[in-house]
DNA sequence: GTTCCACCATACGCATGAGTATGTAAGCCC
DNA sequence: GGGCTTACATACTCATGCGTATGGTGGAAC
């Protein structure tokens, strides 16, 4: 009946409650994750959580990590197949852009760099991903040094995209404009 | 002897509070204003606070507005004098740049965007902003959609920098390496 | 020099959420 | 079909942090 109360009367696994915390993570961000709370979700209480992990941090981590290798990675597997650098770039921008409900959970580690388990994580993660865009301009026969400006730009640019995007409504553009946007966009940091 | 814990021992307004607000807000964030930290910080107690505010939501609602007053109208008003467009764009540029401790009050309330005192209140900075920016372009002769778009990619890139650069320790650059990097964006954003 | 009140201290109540202690029911296992 | 393990419930303790109730004090006013 209920798809959230009851999915399946079987008994829960850790993935279980790493899953259900990022489906938490992503609605109410990281301080939203609360054990009773995820509990209740879940249709169980307390007392399944604390045999399944240490402690709620134990949980955070787990979570975190399975998002790492999982979704994550799989970002930028989907591209790097693309042998064009300029189509790869305009492929990023068009993703970023297009499925930013994915982006969900990358948007609420933004709003939690404080805690001790987000910042290790996403200082990974965005590394990563500027080395990426910086690979692709050089592909794209930049100079080096700009090559590396450019990624930070166009990662900056990603980052605060987001945060007005998602938590700000804010540029609250029809699908014509929005799109205009991201052509703009792809104009203004891809190198012709 | 130290100027945090009894700077005059005179008794407080509610301005002294609003302005200590602020302060942890910039440290610690939104989250870390507490009533009886702050208290502390000012070497009274909560029955003090609770005399010139009716509750933690009312200073958190009158520190931010001060803020929004003071702050925040400062910063567009010193720029605004400036003639020539382009330049007045690399000036804000710069001054993002330079001046990054002065923004992190906005950056923290970045991070509390679900915060419904802080929501409205960013929504009107983020617009102001925005539509600062967009004239900026308009007066260096841009097409009116293409100057708005270029002014939500600037100030997304505002937005994502302060993120990488005051939480995460990101980019960690040099000196010189940071200047190129902002002469690199003021290159790419601003119209030749 | 007493009065008054703005400002503050002290001592509560109360809700929330983490973590613990302990009991219990439903499989396998042979 | 007793026994062990896995998975969960129930019922607490404890810390934190908001808000309240009430009493105290120093300095301006007269």
């Amino acid at each position: 009946m209920n798809a959230r109360q009851k999915t399946e009367r079987t008994r829960l696994s850790a993935e279980d409650w790493e899953l259900g915390a990022l489906e938490l993570i992503a609605e109410s961000g990281v301080n939203a994750l609360a054990v009773e709370a995820l509990a209740r979700r879940l249709g169980v209480t307390k007392g399944s959580f604390y045999w399944h992990f240490r402690n709620r941090e134990a949980l955070l981590l787990a979570a975190l990590e399975r998002w790492e290798q999982h979704d994550e990675a799989d970002v930028l597997a989907q591209i790097e197949p693309i042998d064009d650098p300029r189509e790869r770039l305009r492929e990023i921008f068009h993703r970023v852009a297009r499925e930013v409900p994915s982006h969900r959970i990358y948007a609420a580690l933004l709003k939690a760099l404080d805690h001790p388990v987000v910042l290790p994580l996403m200082t990974r993660v965005s590394q990563r991903r500027i080395q990426f865009l910086t690979e692709a301009y050089l592909q794209a026969s930049m100079p080096p040094e700009e090559a590396a400006h450019r990624a930070r730009l166009a990662y900056a640019a990603f980052v605060g995209f987001l945060q007005l995007n998602l938590a700000l409504g804010m540029p609250r553009l029809s699908h014509e404009e929005f799109d205009a946007y991201v052509e703009h966009v792809a104009e203004t940091l891809i190198p012709h």
